[in-house]
DNA sequence: GTGATGACTCAGG
DNA sequence: GCCTGAGCCATCA
């Protein structure tokens, strides 16, 4: 175990901080959707958005495949489709699970935003 | 150890 | 209402 700083090489998320996220986005329900900064306030660093979007870029190289797609940033905007390896593919993802999405925005966002904090209990 | 980058967010003009 | 700047934290070169 000394080479654990590696990174989140196959399955291996040590990483409390990146295994929070994931443990946090696998609790979205399905056809619901989140974002980042409401993941940061559930972990206590509601300033670090960024931290968890960093999080999310390694989470479509760990398993169990962690459902990016349902997180969103602030403004409901699909920013890291690009992310998923084709342009439509996390819209796709999104739309396939009941959450419609146009010009790479969650339509009804607001509606189907879900907020750890609260949905979780706090 | 410093600098740069990033799937963000908020405040100010 | 839109654009800009700054803050924030973690990882990598």
């Amino acid at each position: 175990m000394a080479k654990k700083k590696q990174i989140i090489h196959d399955a291996v998320q040590e990483r409390d901080f990146f295994r929070d996220v994931m443990d946090v986005v696998r609790q979205v329900p399905r056809g619901r959707v989140t974002s980042y900064g409401a993941i940061a306030k559930y972990l206590g660093a509601a300033r670090s958005a960024r931290i968890v979007g960093w999080c999310m870029s390694n989470a479509h190289t760990v398993r169990p495949l962690v459902p990016a797609q349902r997180v969103v940033n602030r403004n409901g905007l699909l920013t890291g489709k690009h992310h998923f390896g084709g342009p439509t593919a996390m819209q796709d993802l999104l739309e396939a699970e009941g959450v419609r999405v146009k010009d790479d925005q969650v339509v009804d966002f607001a509606r189907k935003f879900w907020d750890p904090s609260v949905e979780l209990g706090f």
